[in-house]
DNA sequence: CTCCTATCTTGACAGTGTAAGGATATGGGC
DNA sequence: GCCCATATCCTTACACTGTCAAGATAGGAG
């Protein structure tokens, strides 16, 4: 992680992931659209050309950053399962807290997979982490019983809204709230769209 | 009132509103991250500083064109609205109707207003229009019956979800619908968030 | 007609992404 | 030990961007 305090050695060690992390850190600093590839490399003590020979550009480095996001947000999603009641609803109802849980803990990154054009989907890395991650809430509806194209989209958005809305600091009367009771309030509101409730 | 056929004019007339337009071509077309002021202003036919007397700088003029859009956005609830039954609860999911069809029609100005941080919401006149928009629908929120911070968040949240996974395509399902049969299909959905449903 | 002011243009500067070619370290064959 | 093939990183250069300063033009007031 932490490479050595004398002068920069000319090969860095693990750039790679340097740099996703620096990315990552400016992301979340200067914002989404203030976004610079040289600021990155800056960050992580290296050229501006550096990053290309990983990554080959900017819209390179976003989509394996993005990829990444996807993977985590998808582990955010099974922490919480794993600590919730077995039952398809209680564990339907934990996916879409680890939903919430990752819009709320990085914003930007958040931003960066859901709304951002600049990661290019058609590569495969990162198209398969996409889907993996944003099916799993769907499937989790029908373990749940639920049936039709309208139980998924209710369920789905309903958890996707949330966590968009939290995210960009608007609910506000939510997101002021102790994590304790605002996991209550959140869980009673995403058992609204389960199908039969 | 177009003396086209000569060289431009040298005064434009309306530049300011020319602009605007221009503005919202140019996300359309080549995205929110992509967005130029200099491509804009050669999409007005004008020199590359003519903004500048207009709109200060860049995030002026995004500032303005999201105003606008927030005010239209309003427009869009209020035309639903107006052909929907005239009980509460119709009327709540008219709003919602509205908060969806705006997405929809003009998704890369949806993103401008929710999902990014250019435009400056310091700016009074963006402030009071934004607030005026996105708190219509929690106000009918009250009108139908819903008491809560719950009761709010879920119908906001859920409107708000399918807005924004429609607006970049990711309900696949439910967009490649007829519009009647989308409409049908979430005015049901909204319906589930609503207090005592 | 003269001049004032708002409007628009031109020119310049620093900062950006990216491509090309040069510099340096690492490891394998000898 | 020596040498060089390769991956890694740097330097340089170019087109493009947003913004500022200064000049040009038009329309209206007097």
């Amino acid at each position: 992680m932490q490479d050595a305090a004398p002068p920069r050695p000319y090969h860095h060690g693990d750039l790679r992931s340097a740099l996703l992390s620096a990315a990552e850190a400016e992301l979340a600093e200067r914002g989404m659209e203030a976004f610079s590839l040289r600021s990155v490399a800056k960050r992580a003590g290296v050229s501006h050309a550096a990053p290309a020979h990983h990554f080959g550009d900017a819209q390179g480095l976003l989509t394996a950053l993005a990829a990444e996001g996807f993977r985590q947000f998808l582990a955010a999603q099974s922490a919480r399962e794993a600590v919730a009641e077995s039952d398809p609803a209680s564990q339907l109802v934990a996916a879409g807290m680890g939903y919430i849980d990752f819009a709320m803990a990085r914003p930007t990154l958040f931003r960066l997979m859901w709304q951002s054009n600049r990661p290019d989907f058609d590569i495969p890395d990162l198209g398969k982490a996409a889907r993996a991650a944003f099916h799993h809430l769907v499937d989790q509806v029908a373990k749940a019983g639920g049936e039709t194209t309208a139980d998924e989209a209710a369920v789905w958005a309903l958890a996707h809204g949330l966590a968009d809305l939290l995210a960009s600091n608007r609910l506000r009367g939510v997101g002021a709230l102790d994590p304790a009771a605002r996991d209550e309030m959140l869980a009673g509101i995403i058992r609204r769209a389960l199908p039969g409730a």
